[in-house]
DNA sequence: TTTTAAAGTTAGTCAAGGCTAAATTGCTAT
DNA sequence: ATAGCAATTTAGCCTTGACTAACTTTAAAA
């Protein structure tokens, strides 16, 4: 007895802000894979100088995040040279384009200003289920 | 020339990114705030225990993150004493009561099952502009 | 009243994600 | 060919948010 998790399952908390402190860890990921996909696409390549100009962080702080990516086998780099993502990043930014596009495509849908869409959709785009951008989806269509 | 930021506007999102990281600085301390409320509600207290249980972290890291938010002036505690709301706690806790309770509700208007809609709006609730809510209670009560 | 278990605190560690300042490399124009 | 600037890297620092282990306080049971 005086187990309240098991009398009141209302206070299981726990799982769900343990599966938001995951999706945290992964927003930088995810954020940097998308923006270099973006470049490659756009500029032909992703240098350090133009991640560092669209997220507003020095230098430093991207040579800092792509060792991480590298080092989690999102991209390669070599030295001085632009940046290229694997076969693992790539996915990974694929996925990330939609389910951004979807969420941003929904908020414009349903009445939000474009501007405000694109802003909420950067921080949205990352803690949104399967299942709910699979609604998102739907309604869109119809 | 060669500035591309003014000649392709699109690629401004520095800020956007930049009130994402801001966003992110608020989370931990919206979540503790509206779980010390819903548990002095709930259990006419909140003790760092319930706390650890429900975030499902360590005591000691509920402990750090107490000492915070007293410094930021959103808790009282003293040593092994509970912990209160000020002023400025109770009010950011209501704010982010009333948010958590319009997106949960508008995610399940649209077909979201309760207990995802449960974890999509606990990742959600710090993402989105007050604008988007607005048009989330709008949708909710036609 | 004393013992003991639960709750809370403290100290020390780690990774992520920021920063500045300084060193190095690469490229381009003279 | 090289000087100089832009880009990149390195080093060192900070805060947040997590952990474990060890210690202290509180409160309840024996």
């Amino acid at each position: 007895m005086g187990d309240d998790t098991r009398l009141n399952p209302r206070h299981n908390k726990a799982e769900v802000f343990a599966r938001l402190r995951d999706a945290h860890a992964r927003e930088v990921t995810e954020d940097y894979v998308e923006m270099i996909g973006d470049l490659i696409a756009e500029e032909g390549e992703a240098r350090s100088v133009a991640l560092a100009e669209r997220f507003g962080v020095t230098a430093a702080t991207v040579n800092n995040t792509i060792k991480r990516l590298e080092r989690d086998g999102y991209v390669t780099s070599r030295p001085y040279r632009s940046i290229f993502l694997t076969e693992k990043g790539e996915t990974l930014a694929k996925k990330c384009r939609e389910r951004h596009q979807i969420v941003y495509n929904y908020l414009v849908s349903i009445g939000v200003e474009p501007e405000v869409a694109e802003f909420d959709a950067e921080g949205i785009e990352h803690h949104v289920s399967e299942e709910t951008l699979r609604v998102f989806e739907l309604r869109l269509l119809s």
